[in-house]
DNA sequence: CAAAAATTCTAATCCCGATTAAAATAATGC
DNA sequence: GCATTATTTTAATCGGGATTAGAATTTTTG
């Protein structure tokens, strides 16, 4: 007794759900899946998924819930762990890129947030805003402690969040590249942030 | 007489349709706007549109395909002017945001190429493999000619596209942020590809 | 200006997937 | 095992936006 909320079973298939809906909606498109799409990815009908979302909208809405929900914990997850600024911004994108292309993901790309209902986009879009700018905090503290080289924060971050929300564009699951992305994303995204040699060559 | 495809008031109206199109799409996403909205953008009435497209589906396809128009030009424009590998790579990543922030744009997020019909859905993806393959060609020629250091080519080509299509979800049209992105991304991004001093601080 | 062609509108229809209601089945607690 | 609750199914309905047909208007041409 005393299950906490995320342990019964309930709780569980609802999960289920969510992911299968976010793979689907990665896969096909949001108006290429229909819910019997996403009920045959779990063996139920189409109409059963209604004793989990209200509708099709709040099947979206909890579905990018989720995806910022574990973009959070990436990021608490790296200002808890890294020490510098630059530290801090390189975990972070570890730890996001590792829910992009890991066991937890997929995460479905936010691609039709207009198309939610007032409430729902506005909520979505004020926690999208508020982890942006906790990454720019972040560069900006790399920026004062000297880890991270001056440059235009929030361009850098926008840069950096896109090339990690891009992922699902191209990557499909397969285990080998997951371990590639995993290793050279992190690497890759934060030269970008690097002080800069004053000698250093091109353009 | 003898006028040229594109001089013709039908191909002028037709892109005219096509941006308002890939306007929509990208406020509004795919499923949020109906014809009647993209119709009302230029004054017409949703029927109208049948004019210039098949259907729906048609309209998605050549936003789509104007989109990778815009960006094989910027690629072909990079390759032209650039002399290393490293300029090529600077130009396109200035040419192709010239594009998204500036008055040929909006270009639409290809969200929705899993719904397109079989010939155009295959027709938009080689497209797209081919330009991220050509983009890979120049990042590669850099390292080769040593202006690039030495990176995994792919994840390097796909973070730094990325980060490019990235943009509609962030830059919705101020002239102010336009210059800043036109300026800063350039050099911001091709950071992943400078050659790394041996004794980088970081990390 | 008249005729032909191009463009847009009005007024339906239509169609498909979302949604619902109620019944059926499965799980759980006593 | 029986009653209760949780979960899923079957079988409709329903609605809204895509689509179409044909009329009306505008533009072009000679």
């Amino acid at each position: 007794m005393a299950k906490t909320v995320d342990e019964t079973r309930f709780e569980l298939k609802r999960h289920r759900l969510l992911k299968a809906a976010a793979t689907c909606f990665n896969q096909k498109g949001y108006s290429g899946t229909s819910l019997k799409d996403v009920a045959r990815h779990l063996g139920l009908t189409d109409a059963a998924l209604y004793y989990y979302v209200k509708n099709k909208e709040e099947l979206v809405y909890q579905c990018y819930l989720r995806g910022a929900e574990l973009g959070r914990e990436a990021m608490e997850r790296a200002r808890a762990e890294g020490k510098t600024g630059f530290e801090q911004a390189y975990l972070y994108i570890h730890y996001h890129v590792e829910v992009m292309v890991g066991e937890r993901g997929p995460v479905a790309i936010m691609s039709e947030i207009p198309s939610l209902k007032e409430t729902h986009r506005e909520e979505i879009l004020q926690i999208s805003r508020k982890h942006s700018s906790e990454f720019e905090k972040i560069i900006q503290r790399g920026i004062d402690d000297g880890s991270v080289g001056p440059c235009n924060v929030r361009m850098t971050g926008n840069a950096i969040m896109g090339a990690i929300n891009w992922i699902p564009k191209w990557f499909h699951g397969d285990v080998e590249t997951a371990d590639k992305v995993l290793k050279e994303f992190p690497a890759l995204l934060t030269r970008c942030l690097l002080p800069l040699k004053p000698d250093a060559p091109g353009q």
